[in-house]
DNA sequence: AGGCTGAGGTCGATGGCGTCCACGGACTGT
DNA sequence: ACAGTCCGTGGACGCCATCGACCTCAGCCT
């Protein structure tokens, strides 16, 4: 991991489908060199995916909502995990230090379907209770940060 | 909008960087037909972005945290927006209902850059107060929820 | 009914890109 | 000094992106 390799990621994180010989322009090197560098990043498990972001709405996911989870006493928390992955409702899942375990990001199509979820979750075993806050907009998400040095 | 779309859609929220010829292969299309339907997703806002999915620790993001805003009587959210939004470790920022006007997720790499953040929110002109949770562990994240129809 | 029009597809051509390979220079340890 | 390793370059070749020409079908107006 270089200052070439970071400014890979910085360059992919902006835009995924940017090509080979593309990046090759903006770090100076060879469409090969690239292509191996970044073939490593992928490799090596630091590019994990690339994904085209979406706006939510448009494809009916237009409710979004922030679920805190906390476990029964005596919990088996990886069982919890598992029945959460489960659910593909649930789009990110952080195990957090508090009272509450989890955090989910939930997004469904609509309140009734909300319901839904968190009906389902309060059944689901282990789970002692939820609190759940509803996003009203989303601001932005998942904007990359920079991470190279400004420019070689 | 049609099945196809949310198919194109669900393949490249998958994978950001099949080629158009893979997509036509998937979809039963020909290349040129999916890449004029690709361009008008892109442009009428459905597709947002392209991007690398990198695990945040290899790039020196190893600390993850969320963190509830309550905004002064009278604040300005705008103005509050704009702040937040100069400040490249918040990575998503979610504009809520309930007490805590914003949620914010947030990505730095050690403790001490947690600390200097929550003082800089704090002192930002019309933040009443912060509530910082830590993530201990992100178990997924952005995981791709499919709405395409089983399958053509 | 007939024909115009526009949307959305296929096909064919061409230039650029991805990707494989052989080769070469710098660093390292002996 | 020398050999090995790492990391790069340049060339070659086949596939892909992308453009233009044309086809087909549905809807609509006359």
């Amino acid at each position: 991991m270089d200052a070439i390799d970071l400014s890979l990621v910085d360059l992919l994180r902006g835009n995924a489908r940017l090509s080979y010989a593309e990046l090759a322009r903006q770090v100076g090197l060879s469409a090969p060199a690239v292509h191996e560098r970044v073939g490593k990043l992928e490799s090596g498990g630091v590019i994990r995916a690339y994904r085209a972001e979406v706006e939510p709405e448009t494809i009916g996911l237009g409710v979004t909502a922030l679920i805190g989870i906390v476990e029964d006493s005596g919990a088996d928390t990886d069982d919890v995990l598992e029945a959460f992955r489960a659910i593909p409702e649930i789009e990110s899942c952080y195990f957090m230090a508090g009272v509450e375990s989890f955090l989910l990001k939930a997004r469904v199509g609509t309140i009734a379907e909300l319901e839904q979820l968190i009906v389902r979750l309060n059944r689901t075993p282990g789970v002692n209770s939820t609190r759940t806050s509803i996003a009203l907009s989303t601001k932005w998400e998942n904007r990359p940060q920079a991470v190279a040095p400004p420019a070689a």
